[in-house]
DNA sequence: CTTTAAACCTGGTCGC
DNA sequence: TGCGACCAGGTTTAAA
């Protein structure tokens, strides 16, 4: 499932074969996404030069000359550049036009987004309440401190909360207060000021770790360059209830908060 | 304001 | 072998 370090692979996947190219239209082939992709889209890319590739949470952000292109992934969606003319499959419901390429995205589930924005991007009503970037240098202790305080709900949930953190998921969630020794039920407002400093580290080494490993959740991701991973990372506690701790040997705990699964070491996390 | 649950959708897995 | 039940995932929206 692409969380933010495969939307963030894929962004670098595709980045060389986007930026500074002009895009000759559109193809789609399902417009029941996420949000219903723009009726006139072809027509609105055509002719547009790529200006940057850019990532915000787990939004794909295209910048071109008169406009945005905002892709993501929802849950099961990836995106690979094939040879213009490649015959769709089942899933494929949009194709964008390079001049000799596509940019073709797949994606069974259709909780994923294609649109139009014109303008520039932050001024997208689904990023401008997006909360701190946790791989900028703005993210740090301070921030997340900050961020969550007065909040009763448990740390697990509001550091998935796209408009305190923005992307990051169950997966990486679970992950991350593992690593930082927190337990995933502690309310976030009563995170001192040293545990949130803690845990923002984890969250950062812990995201840069799965984008080093090149993706973690690999089951229907694919790289941009269509070959399917075959390095994942070795979670600590995702979907691993019952096994043993790597760091204490205790039975690795699952529990729900917000209906999602939670993971965590009831020994390291407290 | 915060918090919670439901909604979107498909494919895989489970038990019968 | 087929079927139904259920789960996974991200995010928004509506309701409490």
């Amino acid at each position: 499932m692409p969380e933010l370090p495969e939307v963030e692979i894929t962004r670098r996947g595709i980045e060389p074969f986007l930026a500074g190219r002009v895009l000759t239209g559109a193809e789609v082939r399902h417009h029941g996404l996420r949000w219903p992709v723009p009726r006139n889209l072809s027509r609105a890319l055509r002719g547009e030069r790529v200006r940057s590739v850019g990532r915000r949470g787990k939004y794909i952000v295209i910048e071109c000359g008169r406009g945005t292109l905002l892709l993501h992934l929802g849950m099961s969606g990836n995106l690979r550049i094939l040879p213009a003319g490649a015959p769709p499959g089942r899933h494929d419901h949009f194709d964008l036009r390079l001049e000799d390429k596509i940019l073709r995205l797949r994606d069974p589930r259709r909780f994923g987004s294609v649109l139009w924005w014109r303008g520039p991007a932050d001024g997208h009503p689904l990023l401008a309440g997006l909360g701190v970037e946790p791989l900028s240098s703005a993210f740090d202790g301070d921030a997340l401190h900050r961020a969550v305080r007065g909040r009763k709900a448990a740390i697990k949930q509001v550091l998935m909360d796209s408009r305190v953190v923005a992307g990051i998921g169950n997966i990486y969630a679970s992950e991350s207060l593992f690593r930082a020794g927190v337990h995933p039920a502690t309310p976030a407002g009563r995170l001192s000021r040293e545990r949130s400093a803690r845990l923002a580290a984890a969250v950062r080494e812990t995201l840069l770790d799965a984008i080093a490993a090149g993706g973690s959740t690999l089951r229907d991701f694919v790289h941009a360059d269509g070959a399917a991973g075959c390095f994942q990372m070795r979670y600590f506690v995702y979907d691993r209830a019952g096994e043993p701790c790597r760091g204490c040997g205790q039975p690795i705990k699952r529990v729900v908060q917000g209906q999602r699964s939670t993971y965590y070491c009831p020994r390291c996390q407290r």
